[in-house]
DNA sequence: GGAACAGTTCGGGTGGGGCCGAACTGTTCG
DNA sequence: CGAACAGTTCGGCCCCACCCGAACTGTTCC
């Protein structure tokens, strides 16, 4: 019955060069046709193919302005079942593919955003300091308290929508659920605003500042650091 | 970085026949090698390699067991991720074929089990009185007041183990999250048991059985018929 | 032991997916 | 207008995924 939509759209995830442009896609910004085709090391038509795939698929939104093709992922859901599948596939032994390499995976294990919420150690970090605070319960869903919290410390009111207010959504470094949703978005997007956080090279890759350091802290009545967490 | 694991996980499902596999296991049962290569209307050489391209990803287990050799999803995970997949693909025009397979899709619309809970709209309209109950909130997750509900009116106690007690789960043909997780799983054991409902014909289909359908309405202070729901 | 059964291995045919270079379209910018 | 740029279309190559039939291994049952 629905095992054509399930290969088929599996199917457009089931080729290297597509993951690695979804890859990119996680940082849930638009990609240039270009900057997709640099990232995944193929040609132009290549990339092109590709991204038409991704768009029939239903999984990518294409937008078109002057000469330049835009491509992002269609939705949260798409992002949340492609961090799924990356985090169904069995741990590799560490491919150690050179110093830049290692540092790269390392910072992105440390903290990253994954569409617009964290993940990574630092989500985990934040994701576990909320829950003891009694914001989040133990299924990760936010409280009537959580939500009167989060709006007061943290630049209120959340824009829900049609979206979940709380999602668990599991990554493949730290392997546990961590905060998603309309809710973890907008902490996402508070933390970044207030430059408690900020991007870390070019990738989907975060770090603490040192202010935000000492203020998260304070807020979440956990230790953190501007280097990895604990 | 992740892409590679991505694209070989897409890929173990990114096949017609590997598809109808995992739709058959959705059922969270272990099938037999022939009776997924007949399922599928494929050859025992052809099951038995794509029974092993399923393994090798990770996604099913194998227990072979005198001349047999049984497959089934390794986990809820796998199974939570295969329904996204097929919830993500794009609504088809019904195909139409043949009043058999039609009648047969609206037997799974109107209620089947997803790995181990209910889902399609049997599974959605259980979710919605626990809701309207208190026992779920609004992000489906399970309150302590609810957990004792559940315990008290439906053969508690609830073993949670490693698995979250509550999780959304998404089907494809409601595309409405309903309840799965430990809950999820106690309760559809529950109303089996209670032969409150009973699988329809081979697959996954559910019914309410007569005497279930006063039982829930009684219950979930909510209209429930043999025929679908309301 | 022999027959029936469940599954595997092997060889081979076939189609399509994935990639590129070259040539083309359409946009921007000076 | 012309040059530079972003993306697409086309043709062609190559390899691998998929499938099967035939033959084989191992198990069950009488």
């Amino acid at each position: 019955m629905s095992a054509e939509g399930i290969a088929t759209t599996a199917g457009a995830l089931a080729n290297g060069t597509r993951a690695a442009f979804c890859d990119a896609l996680l940082d849930g910004r638009a990609w240039s046709l270009s900057e997709l085709a640099r990232h995944a090391g193929v040609s132009m038509p290549t990339a092109s193919e590709h991204a038409t795939v991704l768009v029939q698929a239903g999984l990518c939104r294409e937008d078109r302005r002057g000469r330049s093709r835009y491509i992002e992922l269609a939705d949260e859901r798409v992002a949340a079942c492609i961090e799924e599948l990356a985090s169904l596939a069995p741990h590799r032994p560490a491919p150690a593919s050179g110093l830049k390499a290692v540092t790269k995976r390392e910072a992105l294990a440390r903290g990253r955003t994954c569409y617009d919420h964290l993940a990574g150690r630092l989500g985990v970090a934040v994701t576990d300091a909320l829950r003891n605070l009694g914001v989040l319960d133990e299924t990760l869903a936010v409280s009537p308290e959580g939500l009167g919290w989060i709006e007061r410390n943290l630049d209120g009111p959340v824009a829900t929508g049609r979206r979940p207010l709380a999602r668990q959504c599991l990554d493949w470094t730290e392997r546990r659920p961590h905060l998603a949703g309309a809710a973890g978005a907008h902490i996402c997007r508070a933390l970044f605003e207030r430059r408690w956080i900020r991007r870390a090279g070019a990738g989907r890759a975060v770090a603490v500042t040192p202010e935000g350091a000492e203020r998260l802290a304070e807020l979440l009545h956990e230790p953190f650091s501007t280097r990895g967490i604990r």
